[in-house]
DNA sequence: TCAGCATAGTTGAGCGCTTGACTATTCCCT
DNA sequence: AGGGAATAGTCAAGCGCTCAACTATGCTGA
């Protein structure tokens, strides 16, 4: 093992400033979504995902992965908003082992009505908070970061 | 109301980078840590919070504070560490209404063991990645949000 | 002084997630 | 062709969190 590479001050204080602000952003966000729309961030993501799928329906898996789920949360999550009536599982054609999940109209009409919501708070707690130098900044580590954690989510 | 303020192209790419970058790092600090200790991530916190307080221990709710958690959930937390007995409830001298949550030693041994892998799954993760102009960029943006977001918490 | 309000913390119900086991289907190799 | 491994997805049990209700104590002002 050798003698850990415990963090300096300096260290310390960039990471509890990076952990701290990542914690509250999510949550905030999260919390005005839920407040708001009665759809929290993670089913959001779902939406968004399908909303740009072709023909809005994409395979379980794929789904899954997009959103950074697990397929058990994943199938958990579809299963509740099928009872909302915003998702439909439609087996697969081409693989009998496969299902899937696809956007109905009124999921589509939910989703339109969230992102107004989300996007202002997006705006309201991140980008006009920072220059467009701190941005900048934001997205290269971000991508860096990115590149080491999963490469394939790159642009 | 008026028409939302949607995000541009570059907007996007730097929201998606760092919403990605965030939860992958946070999960996997979390799981790792989880898995190879038995200690969350929100665990650790409440433990590191006790062992830097005086004497070791904190006012439930100022430790609720200091963890980004909610008194109820912190109650939880402390109920479960209390079982695995590295924490402890003791009654407040001062404030009749309040708990002291104490570490013991076990707790304080536990956590002994658990630092080193969580300071290198955080080198590991977040600052060998990193060049050392990112680091302070991330410092920056960290500590510009946390100013907007918890203002109190700024070094 | 004590009624009313504020604060500290706990609790229970319910929800969503994780883990691991399970079924069903497809792929692969001989 | 057929058996075994791999893959897709689901499900049940259990854990940790949220929300709201609740108890208990302290504070404050008429």
């Amino acid at each position: 093992m050798g003698e850990p590479r415990w963090l300096d001050v300096e260290e310390q204080k960039a990471w509890r400033a990076w952990l701290y602000s990542a914690q509250l952003l999510l949550d905030r966000l999260d919390r005005d979504l839920t407040r708001r729309t009665g759809i929290s961030h993670a089913y959001y993501e779902i939406l968004v995902a399908l909303s740009e799928a072709s023909e809005r329906m994409m395979r379980m898996s794929e789904l899954a992965d997009r959103c950074l789920s697990s397929r058990s949360r994943l199938s958990h999550a579809v299963s509740r908003l099928e009872e909302r009536g915003w998702v439909r599982r439609q087996v697969c054609e081409e693989d009998g082992r496969g299902q899937l999940a696809v956007l109905t109209d009124e999921g589509f009409a939910a989703l339109e009505s969230a992102a107004p919501i989300h996007v202002e708070g997006v705006r309201r707690e991140l980008f006009d908070q920072l220059s467009p130098e701190q941005v900048e900044a934001m997205r290269n580590v971000g991508e860096t970061l990115l590149g080491h954690l999963d490469p394939s989510r790159l642009p």
